[in-house]
DNA sequence: TGATAAAACTTGTACGCACATATTTACAAG
DNA sequence: CTTGTAAATATGTGCGTACAAGTTTTATCA
């Protein structure tokens, strides 16, 4: 295009730039109607037909939007030209348990709103997460739904939600959240409550020696830890150091296994154990089972998220339900929201109430337990 | 804008749709001067205005730029509209257990060429396909993988397909073809093969009745099937109708189970199924359980994909291996090539051999096996 | 032959009219 | 009070004309 008719004095040019104007400096504003073609056209004293061509230019520039039969409406601006119908969701993993019934509730929600999804992924690396916002930032895109990797980690491209701020371009948070962020919009579940729930349960059944397996670098194994202290510490059992493992993504295929290994040749030191989540858990169960340990006689395991994973042996893990398509439908409609009415009203912020969920992986253990660990 | 005047004849659009076909597909080229507008206007028979709001339309698109008293020109645009670095990925199912693996292996070598991937699925309905297709078009990508829906079944919606030709966009198909478009690029198992050697290798072990469960609305199921009665008849074993269960999508929760359900009560009508994949083998184990039939000490059962799904106790299915990941990267690998050389050369169909993989539920049985059907 | 003016194109602006179609309002019938 | 209908009003489509303002081609003259 050239529109390079600034100085002239076309009509189109002129009353186009004259309603600009207005709507620029406010005295147009969002959602006023604007005066009829017809009437614009006595104003004016120009005909209909240029009056028209000066409001199609301020409706491609996305300042206005036509209704046929009602009139025509000044728009919110920045939010009306947004139109690409993409919605980007950035994961932390393509293949892991929960990720296809996430992305399945929130594609079912934007696909009835005509939106599509842009899938990317992180492999839970905050490079590759800055690369992938980077590489949106080009593209066109409405909203972005987002789980952070390593959301435990101090965020280092914090320049890069920022300039999503600038642009306009509403995120939300799943699963976790950067602490710098926490007042962004999320959805998650409640963590800590989740911890604190299945240690209180394991409590109740009589176990005393809890062992702890948490994910250090994301939000999640950090509030699941805190959960399961807070559990501790209100029956009364000391924290013990000695039998809590942490361990980071990169070595979550063989720490947890190679710790609870070691851990288990010192008999009676634990007898039971609360697992970051399901996966994590029959890492752990496979290390019991090696050191001749059996699940739940010697020791029970809870996991979390009930993934419903290839039970070993007809053993079915006592976990925390976790509403993946629930929680993306969630997002998603969230999303929506923050992209129709912007940030403006009330309480954005999610918190799912974790669900306990029975298996036959925990068993009740009376006073004197700590005789039969290894028989 | 709205735009959506996708199926009304107005002459505006009608004129710009037409034209802009004929830059997109080539016919006026970069460059290239269009007739005028007087001419348009006659070979239309409509008035110059209308072809001017064509124009305009086309102008603001970026396909065409005027100059004051020379002519309108079709633009470069078009060349970079290649470049969005946007590949689109059409899936049946997002929670399938084959889904997850297949996109993370797109997605691993689509990543590192820069491109990012759009998700779409059509939950196996070809109204979806096509409304997915439609609003692809609408979009800018450079190409699409697609896993088509009900591949069995005519395809109602060649014209969106013919579409993509004539914008060349390239697609690959994976894990099914329609039979229309056998000749175009697809990355598929050879599922022929795989029936027949899983067919083969009950055989081996000394089975006589083998019944067959078969997915009537996709390739993948019309071929399992003629693979297992190439097996059947190499063997000498009449192809017996009555123990073979065909089920379309809708009722794949069902219709098996209970069609199995009946044929158990038949004691001795068959000493093994053949199933359509792995989740269809467990609905079958289900009925078979309940009808009080061991496996596979009764009828021995296989699957087909390798899901290692959650096996009730203890059982393994032997099953046919699915390179999930692999097969991604194949597809991906062959659309970049596809994008990089257009369709002139070589062989661009990708057979995958498939691979037995064994488990615990077949067993070797002895030529008087049917008295032991039901103890 | 070569410069120049005229003619014959091109797109751009501006206005007019008629009718189609969607929405709101007013009013009357039930 | 509801429902149906008609009128008024809004934008959308389509055609016609006239003239303005550039660019290219053609005819003309020195």
């Amino acid at each position: 295009m050239k529109e390079s008719n600034s100085g002239k004095q076309l009509k189109y040019f002129q009353i186009m730039e004259d309603l600009k104007e207005q709507i620029v400096s406010g005295k147009i504003q969002a959602g006023d109607k604007l005066p009829s073609e017809n009437e614009l056209s006595k104003e004016y004293q120009i005909s209909r037909q240029t009056v028209r061509k000066a409001l199609a230019m301020l409706q491609n520039a996305g300042y206005i939007y036509a209704e046929h039969g009602r009139g025509t409406f000044c728009s919110e601006l920045v939010r009306h030209t947004r139109t690409s119908k993409n919605i980007a969701v950035v994961t932390t993993y393509l293949s892991d348990y929960i990720f296809p019934r996430v992305i399945q509730g929130i594609d079912s929600v934007l696909t009835a709103e005509g939106y599509s999804i842009m899938l990317k992924n992180t492999r839970n690396s905050r490079g590759r997460e800055a690369q992938c916002l980077e590489e949106l930032l080009q593209k066109d895109i409405d909203g972005i739904i987002i789980e952070p990797s390593k959301s435990q980690i101090f965020c280092k491209h914090m320049n890069l939600y920022q300039k999503l701020d600038d642009y306009q371009i509403p995120y939300v948070f799943i699963q976790g959240c950067f602490s710098q962020l926490k007042d962004k919009p999320h959805v998650l579940m409640d963590d800590c409550k989740g911890g604190y729930m299945i240690t209180k349960y394991l409590i109740s059944l009589g176990h005393k020696k809890i062992a702890g397996v948490f994910k250090a670098d994301d939000m999640q194994g950090q509030n699941r830890h805190k959960g399961y202290v807070m559990a501790l510490q209100e029956a009364g059992i000391l924290y013990d150091p000695e039998i809590v493992v942490w361990y980071h993504t990169e070595d979550r295929k063989i720490h947890p296994y190679e710790c609870i290994r070691e851990m288990a040749k010192k008999p009676g030191i634990m007898d039971a154990v609360v697992c970051y989540n399901d996966q994590t858990a029959f890492e752990v169960i496979r290390a019991l089972r090696e050191a001749g340990l059996k699940i739940p006689e010697n020791v029970s395991v809870t996991g979390y998220d009930n993934s419903r994973m290839p039970n070993t042996e007809g053993l079915h893990l006592t976990t925390i339900a976790h509403p993946q398509e629930k929680l993306g439908e969630m997002a998603a409609e969230l999303l929506l929201d923050l992209m129709r009415n912007g940030e403006t009203d009330g309480e954005k912020n999610v918190l799912i109430e974790p669900e306990l969920v029975l298996g036959n992986s925990c068993i009740q253990r009376d006073a004197e337990c700590n005789k039969n660990v290894k028989e």
